[in-house]
DNA sequence: TGTGGTCTGTGGTACAACCAGAGCCAGAAC
DNA sequence: GTTCTGGCTCTGGTTGTACCACAGACCACA
């Protein structure tokens, strides 16, 4: 017998899937205001405490203003969200990302991946190699497309890490979880491998610090992704 | 009789930057285990609602790793951080930006800045012009450079808003808290008018749909702010 | 030897109580 | 009639308290 996991999720984490689903449906319109936190409270049969954390989780992510002692309105999340609010959107089942937004963030990754390639070809150790080749052989070994992409994105941050940049890094730590998204879609359609290799081919030319080629190596295969195997994420 | 606002600032808050500051300082070293929740409560004398709480927003920040029902431990921030400990980086008083930091924060900046410039010049409105214009009248008469800066902030997210694109935005308003401060400190150094100056020429470039020159535009001043006036970030 | 029970201490969660401020309005002051 | 003061009510903000599940140590016993 296969027994699966069980687990509970929170009260507040319910309440926010709740609201955030509704806000981004379309249920609940942009400038609408929201009941009070006590009105929640009361019909959802919740505590106060669940209803304000949870409310203050949506400002966080951009989907609602809080204005103190007044109340609380649905926000115009594109305009006053923020990366946990992309990420809250790319997890929506509901949603369809056109191909300009995809398009969007794979120029934005492009961009970072070519400012930490510039950095670490002038710096890398065996140290680092040692560590960047053992997450190749992790990625190459992946059963799952969601297990790779995660790979994927650690041999990323580790570069970031490793070329001595201390902004590069947090920044692509904010991206995590999009990004991961769209790698984990690529491999779904393409396949581990063809990742992997893109990966591993970019190893090499780091571990001959070989700066020119490294650059044409991302340009290459985040243009073929940004150009011709966009149409994968038009679902 | 002249009286100060005054403001409590919520137990909360100081935990955190109690805390916050102990790591940034080097007090709490990387993978130093804290003390208990319990033990935090009782000896600073506040509730366990307060360092559960507290605890948790210095882990959003990427300072410390919890680990449920063992314990707590200074994190690697740099590694483990985004841009929330950006944020606190900057806004902590006592650490020295290099030149490299700032001028990754700017590389990061020029390159988000064309990307709307691209998109906008495309597809300006007249509606889109007159909002913009009346931003660049507000940061003219703009006294403080810190409301200077927050008003160029503005200006820039909305144009990104304007720009049709949705992933750009929400990138932008990530990364706001450490431009306004490297904006404030550009206008400290060189007054207000200089700034203003920029938006103004990228303006008309964007109003006359002259995607060429406003691309011009806006290498120009972002190369002249990252090769020449980086010194005044050294401080 | 190892299995399962129990106890202790941890962080996770939820609830209840109190706080300060915004808005409204009756009624005093003029 | 107008102004404005003081208090009342409702709001979100904050904090103290209670209970939960789980990790780990320990132990009794088969």
């Amino acid at each position: 017998m296969k027994l699966e996991q069980l687990t509970a999720p929170s009260l507040r984490d319910l309440f926010v899937k709740t609201i955030q689903d509704a806000i981004i449906s379309g249920e609940l319109k942009i400038g609408e205001v929201l009941p009070t936190e006590r009105e929640f409270a009361e019909q959802m049969n919740v505590s106060r405490s669940v209803v304000n954390s949870g409310l203050n989780e949506l400002k966080n992510r951009g989907f609602i203003e809080i204005k103190p002692r007044k109340g609380a309105v649905v926000a115009d999340y594109i305009y006053t969200g923020n990366i946990n609010t992309l990420t809250a959107l790319m997890e929506y089942r509901g949603i369809a990302f056109t191909k300009e937004s995809v398009r969007s963030i794979l120029e934005i990754r492009k961009f970072a991946e070519l400012m930490v390639v510039d950095r670490i070809c002038e710096r890398v150790t065996e140290d680092d190699l040692d560590v960047l080749g053992k997450l190749l052989g992790e990625m190459a070994a992946a059963k799952t497309p969601k297990e790779a992409a995660l790979i994927a994105f650690e041999f990323w941050h580790e570069l970031a890490y490793r070329s001595g940049d201390i902004i590069v890094p947090l920044g692509i730590q904010s991206f995590k979880a999009p990004v991961i998204t769209l790698w984990e879609r690529y491999c779904t359609k393409y396949g581990i491998h063809e990742m992997v290799e893109n990966n591993r081919q970019l190893y090499d030319y780091i571990a001959d610090r070989d700066v020119v080629s490294a650059r044409a190596c991302v340009i290459d295969y985040m243009d073929k992704s940004i150009e011709g195997d966009l149409e994968i994420y038009d679902t």
